[in-house]
DNA sequence: GGGCCGGCTTAAT
DNA sequence: AATTAAGCCGGCC
């Protein structure tokens, strides 16, 4: 018998797989409550890479990630809490296998606060593509880590909730659930007004901006435009920049 | 005010 | 590899 050290070594390889080499190519998976309902949610050494929630989460997970998937025996560190809380706080996404743009898309979705919301155009012009509006929503729809970073959070820019991964409905009830004002946008929408200015500080907002809700309603005035507001005198809320291409 | 195009990215062919 | 059609939209008739 012979000691070829190419063989030896190669033996101790096969019988030795480095550790977490499977993690690194595999990805795990487990079961967990969320806001509406049971979750699947993948994740790899580099994060959270996948929620779904319904029937087909492993056809789905398989045809998009192409990766071998095995059942893990608890969540990531911090994924629970982020699902009750909205707060990501330290848990790891894992963002490879989106475009450039979709990434661009979603890094600026997870700035939106929590209890408010944005339209698809104003992500759009965030990422310097103002006329992609559209493009937006396709990316928003492959959001491959939906609830984590909150795409239900932003919404058409004639104030209606619009569509979601998981059904607008249930779009809806994760912004009520989160505190957003969908009865006052919707009747503020009503008499086509989308943004709110407070006469005091010289301020145009988003109407869901933290700052528009603390308006006194003698000193708020309702615009549909932005260049309405910006001729009334109005310059744009450095919180929740509601101008973008235009004025800075 | 409900449709209809326009504009942009991507998945599929 | 080039082309096409589809997609969580907007804004103008």
């Amino acid at each position: 018998m012979t000691q070829d050290p190419l063989l030896t070594g190669l033996a101790a390889l096969a019988a030795d797989p480095p550790d977490g080499l499977l993690d690194r190519i595999a990805a795990r998976w487990v079961s967990v409550p969320g806001p509406i309902g049971e979750l699947r949610v993948a994740f790899t050494d580099q994060g959270v890479a996948y929620v779904h929630a319904g029937d087909g989460f492993t056809p789905a997970f398989r045809k998009r990630f192409a990766r071998p998937l095995l059942p893990a025996e608890r969540p990531p560190a911090g994924l629970l809490p982020a699902l009750r809380t909205g707060r990501l706080s330290g848990l790891r996404l894992d963002l490879r296998g989106t475009s450039d743009f979709q990434r661009e898309v979603l890094e600026t979705v997870r700035t939106i606060p929590r209890g408010e919301v944005r339209p698809y155009s104003w992500i759009a012009a965030r990422v310097g593509r103002p006329k992609a509006v559209r493009a937006v929503g396709t990316a928003l729809g492959t959001n491959p880590l939906p609830l984590l970073i909150p795409c239900h959070r932003v919404i058409r820019s004639d104030g209606v909730v619009g569509d979601y991964v998981f059904g607008s409905a249930a779009k809806e009830r994760l912004l009520l659930a989160e505190g957003t004002d969908l009865d006052g946008l919707r009747e503020l929408a009503g008499e086509r007004v989308f943004y709110l200015a407070s006469d005091t500080t010289g301020v145009v907002c988003f109407p869901t901006c933290h700052n528009a809700r603390r308006i006194t309603p003698r000193h708020r005035h309702g615009f549909r435009t932005l260049v309405q507001a910006g001729a009334a005198g109005y310059r744009p809320c450095r919180t929740c920049r509601p101008a973008q291409g235009l004025v800075g």
